[in-house]
DNA sequence: TAACATCCCGAAAACGTTTTCGTGTTTATA
DNA sequence: TATAAACACGAAAACGTTTTCGGGATGTTA
């Protein structure tokens, strides 16, 4: 790669200081205009312009933002990193972008490069081993020196700093109430293992719909998915059954459309014998048969939120409290819940 | 935010110079014994480490891949970034993701954010706008100054860079042929406009397959869908119509599952009626029903590919030849083409 | 003519690091 | 005892920028 064109050796083209070229191009008044202009020219015809790394040294500041995500190829993930982006570049940030693969190992090593000095402040969602293990100590580490820090979607509580969740615990509850609302009396919940947090918020919202509609529960009919292990296998444990459940609801895409598929194989009739509702994450919903009703996550926003609280953080002065936004989400209804009886 | 600990405060806490400091934490034989372990026990009580800015500007490396891809939320663009990512980690690179929303505007500015010094090499995959105008200035004043750049997937063939595509042609062949085989005669191809480099490819695919088994064009059976506009009615042209096709060959997936949607609303019995089969880029065709056969295109190796080449441009002396890496495709056959007849 | 303002520019510090080279002190050798 | 080697450390440059401060030259005013 060519050398790129540098302040330094402007000025020994004129023979003027360093000072001078860098004083020249920012118009200063400083400079005769005969020299600003010579200096300005020469500087545009050889394409000049200033070292970001030189800068974000002198000036204590990258402007760049660090994000550290479980997986990328992942409907929700991918559109949270969209808000992000969109959010970050109209306010002059770029966005670094780092996969934790679910692994504790592979975050922590991602907090290390990407806190020493690379980013002005990281927006993180959680590795399933990190809360798998419970172990939060590079979290901590950051907050201890009030490192701007947002948590999103797979948050931990206990945590002292921004964090920006969907409303998981009222998203499912309207699920489950527009399951009963529509006739169902057996409602499976297809969630993740407890230590995910959103699984466990869902499933509150899950438990919540079944109290106020004096639904007992059949802890039966709950079924903790393990994501490492092969869903259709599991998922089918819930629906190729002598008595199946006349609902299911299912804390995401994946799940949810794997209990359609499965419950067709079975010959059994959406929605009447079974419907089905799930999380949104992608776009395989509408394309099912029938199309699937889904909760709707507005990860977009999310992103945009939790690049807004950074930001925000970054820029500050003085610290301020810290704040947990939450995303509402709405039902989206489509085939799959909507009984022809 | 706390102000990092660094070389010149451990300097002043003990009375020595910044050199001293930094040959000790480096296990120099130059310090003392005595005074490496007071230094360094000192560095990591206060988790010193080195600010990577300062590293970067000495170095004249940032050890950055910057990524400029038309969309984000995308399962064939997500999947390749993940290819780049975890290469790139693999070989001590971190990744810098920018978005140019299909944009020339916002391409050509990620370029000029991207290449003041921040990033050691770009990769990129052409916005449709900039396709479009055949506008390509940005991109030359880069491979005049010898910067490296790696083109993926929306490539254009006059740039002098190298490049990794997937095996467009080849794949539109092998798809067609598979259609052929299964009894079509009429095969619609549902494609993007001309302007966008795999679309077109694709197209070469397919007429190179009708011609070898002598299949005569009909150039009404060609469609040229619009992005911008709504999908479903372009499309519902193409199979909501008297006379329909006896095949499809869709070039992504989102145009191979509304055909297959449109074509049950028609009441057409797929694949009897009409076979479906798309390039794949996301978990759509694997839920349809029936699934959808696909032309696997193997984002994830496209990245790696990608990553790899420019990771040796960087790092290479002494200027190399140009290389073009084609991933090849192969078929998924699923129900949508597979004739029960 | 003295005092002062204006104009134009350069020196140097600062951001944080690594590395080369030099230097003073101690120890070993002839 | 003189000389050389070994040891322990510091000064300074380099990466590329911005900005403060100071100063010489010229012009203006009393």
């Amino acid at each position: 790669m060519k050398p790129r064109i540098t302040l330094k050796k402007i000025a020994s083209e004129f023979g003027v200081s360093i000072s001078t070229v860098s004083k020249a191009l920012k118009d200063s008044h400083e400079i005769s205009e005969d020299t600003r202009e010579k200096i300005k020219a020469f500087a545009d015809y050889y394409n000049y312009k200033p070292n970001s790394l030189a800068l974000q040294l002198r000036n204590q500041k990258t402007s760049v933002i660090g994000v550290i995500i479980p997986e990328i190829v992942h409907h929700f993930f991918s559109t949270v990193i969209d808000g992000i982006e969109q959010f970050a570049t109209k306010k002059g940030y770029n966005v670094m972008v780092c996969v934790s693969n679910e692994s504790y190992e592979k975050e922590v090593s991602n907090f290390s490069v990407l806190t020493n000095g690379s980013v002005d402040g990281l927006i993180v969602s959680i590795a399933r081993e990190t809360q798998h293990k419970n172990e939060y100590s590079h979290f901590e580490g950051l907050i201890k020196d009030d490192f701007p820090l947002v948590l999103f979607d797979r948050i931990n509580d206990n945590l002292n700093c921004d964090k920006v969740i969907i409303d998981d615990v009222g998203g499912a509850f309207k699920a489950t109430n527009h399951l009963i609302e529509n006739g169902a009396k057996r409602i499976a919940l297809l969630t993740t293992q407890d230590f995910i947090t959103v699984g466990s918020l869902r499933k509150e919202g899950y438990l919540k719909a079944l109290h106020k509609n004096g639904i007992s529960v059949d802890e039966n009919l709950i079924y903790k998915i393990d994501d490492t292990k092969d869903l259709y296998e599991q998922i089918k444990k819930v629906i190729f059954v002598k008595n199946p459940p006349d609902a299911v609801l299912a804390v995401n895409e994946i799940y949810a459309a794997n209990a359609l598929k499965i419950a067709k194989e079975r010959k059994l009739s959406i929605p009447n014998d079974i419907a089905i509702i799930g999380f949104t994450d992608g776009l395989i919903s509408e394309f099912t048969s029938p199309p699937l009703s889904e909760v709707v996550q507005h990860g977009f926003e999310m992103g945009q939120q939790a690049a807004e609280l950074l930001i925000k953080r970054i820029e500050q002065t003085n610290a301020s409290e810290f704040k947990k936004e939450v995303i509402s989400t709405n039902l989206k209804i489509r085939q799959s819940t909507l009984s022809t009886k």
